[in-house]
Formats: structure tokens, C-alpha cells, sequence
DNA sequence: CCATATACCTGGCAGC
DNA sequence: TGCTGCCAGGTATATG
């Protein structure tokens, strides 16, 4: 479910709330992708410092140690009154002196994983691979058309890896490449110089404009204070198949990469 | 090392 | 109503 913007409004929705709160609780429910790594009652008593974001992982530092949280494709975050009982796929609650922290996720691809710091195994398994934030001063379009050169596979494939830049996923990858004209099929390393630099620019536009408009709410998204994002309203290409392109009225395309859905336009979008 | 396939899990929906 | 098959925003791991 979750992309950057999605993660970034979940995180902007509720980290100045909780911060500075300790930690009263913590339950889980079943099992999610990865185990919590530490008995959760033994976090009762430390308190919530900040909320970070790492791509598409939030990092909750504690007083000691810190959570990982990541929302997989269907997971979500409230954080509100205590009280409320946990539903089926209430997952983990983090209980707190400000609030209730709590981890939906129905298809359970999610995960919170405790490390004692940042640069333990644990975490480096999961954060040490990652690609430049796309929003932050690190994405440059000079270092970003030079990884492209060095890759083979489709370029909507090696946005997705999340290798080169973080945070691009299946929506707004197909979204990004229709902004600078690219069809999702080119082979990275084929992009010239001035391509590069304005799928850079697009990206950074997409998600930030994503962002600005509270991420998009396909299916169930919403922010940890239950409200919806309205950037699935003005999707150009994105689930979009068979529907008029908003700029030149062709078709839009259905194709199929890596066992996931890209959507492009035929005619705007060049090889 | 690189590129691609697989696995994890539940629910919604179209079609019959 | 209920069944079946397909689809879904991610990513570590296995395989070629």
C-alpha cells in the first residue's frame, strides 16, 4: 500500500503527538514479516525521543534503541485514545503515555523490528542497501543518470529496487515515468543525460506533490489519524488501463514487469 | 555481480 | 448466495 508519501503523511500525522510519551505497553498480535527481536514488555518505561523516516521504513527512536516500522502493502498506523479493543488485524500496539500507537495490517507484510542502534545487523539488514532519499539534498541528477547507465534492467524495475533512489513504488514509478515521457520499458543504462535529469525532476515532483496532497488512498490508506489522501484523484496513468491519456487522449497501456502492474502511455511516453 | 522469479498473507471483486 | 480465479501500494531471499 504504502509508498514514501504514504509513509511521510503517516509519520508527519502523528510524530509531534507522540513525542516525549513513554511507554506504558506494547502487545503483538500475529505474526508479521519479520519477529519483533525483543520481548515487547520489555520496552515498557522508555520514552518515544522521535519519529524518522528511512525510505518507506519509520524509525520511532527510544530512549534506548529504536523500532522499525514498515506498513508492507497493506499495513497502516493510528494513534489515538487507548481503550479501543484490538481488531483481527491489529498486529502491535505500542502503548504510551500520550496514546495509542497501533500497527493494522491485514496481509501481515509488515513488520516492527527492535535494534539496540541504528547501525546493528538488524537494522543494517533492512536499511543498509537503500538508495538516496528522493526529496532530500542527497538526490542529485548527475549521480542519478550515471546509475542509471549502469543498469540493464527496465528503468520502471530499477526505480522500484530502491538501490539508486528510495521511496519510488508501484504507482508512482509508472507516474514518474509518464511525467518525463519514459516508457517504463527502456533500459536504464539506454536514458541520456537530459532524460535522466528530468525523470529526477519528477520524481522529486510526484512525491512531493504526493505528499502535499496526504498520499493516495487506494483501497484502505489513511493517515494515524484516519484521515484519507486525495493524490489517487489526479493520477495520469495509474490503474488508469483502456481510460483516455489527460493529455493526448490515447489509450493507456496495461503491461506487466516483474510480476507488477506498470501503466504508461503510448504515445507520450517514448522508449 | 546482475536480472528475474518466488515467497509471504488476506480480502475485494468480477464472472459464473 | 457462493464458488473460483485474479488482483492488490513491498521486498528479502533464492535461483538462473
Amino acid at each position: 500500500m504504502p509508498e514514501l508519501p504514504e509513509v511521510e503523511v503517516t509519520r508527519l500525522s502523528f510524530a509531534l503527538a507522540i513525542a516525549g510519551a513513554h511507554v506504558v505497553d506494547a502487545r503483538l498480535g500475529l505474526p508479521l514479516r519479520w519477529p519483533l527481536g525483543c520481548d515487547p514488555q520489555s520496552l515498557r518505561g522508555r520514552q518515544v525521543l522521535q519519529v524518522r523516516r528511512r525510505g518507506k521504513y519509520l524509525l520511532i527512536d527510544l530512549s534506548t534503541g529504536l523500532l522499525l516500522v514498515h506498513l508492507g502493502m497493506s499495513g497502516s498506523l493510528r494513534f489515538g485514545p487507548p481503550g479501543l479493543p484490538a481488531g483481527k488485524h491489529d498486529h502491535f500496539d505500542l502503548l504510551t503515555s500520550h496514546g495509542l500507537l497501533r500497527l493494522h495490517d491485514p496481509r501481515r507484510f509488515g513488520a516492527v523490528v527492535y535494534a539496540e542502534h541504528e547501525q546493528d545487523a538488524v537494522a543494517q539488514k533492512l536499511l543498509g542497501h537503500l538508495g538516496v532519499e528522493p526529496l532530500g539534498e542527497g538526490f542529485d541528477a548527475a549521480m542519478f543518470a550515471e546509475g542509471l547507465k549502469k543498469r540493464q534492467a527496465p528503468v520502471k524495475q530499477v526505480l522500484l529496487a530502491g538501490e539508486l533512489v528510495v521511496g519510488v513504488g508501484n504507482i508512482y514509478a509508472s507516474e514518474a515515468l509518464f511525467l518525463a515521457g519514459i516508457r517504463p520499458t527502456t533500459r536504464a543504462s539506454r536514458i541520456s543525460k537530459p532524460r535522466a535529469a528530468k525523470l529526477h525532476q519528477a520524481i522529486r515532483d510526484v512525491l512531493a506533490r504526493a505528499v502535499a496532497q496526504g498520499g493516495s488512498s487506494l483501497r484502505d490508506f489513511s493517515n494515524a489519524q484516519g484521515q484519507n489522501g486525495y493524490f489517487q484523484l489526479e493520477a495520469k496513468v495509474y490503474d488508469r488501463a483502456g481510460e483516455p491519456c489527460r493529455v493526448c487522449a490515447a489509450s493507456i497501456k496495461r503491461i506487466v514487469q516483474g510480476q507488477r502492474s506498470t501503466f504508461f502511455c503510448p504515445v507520450c511516453q517514448k522508449p
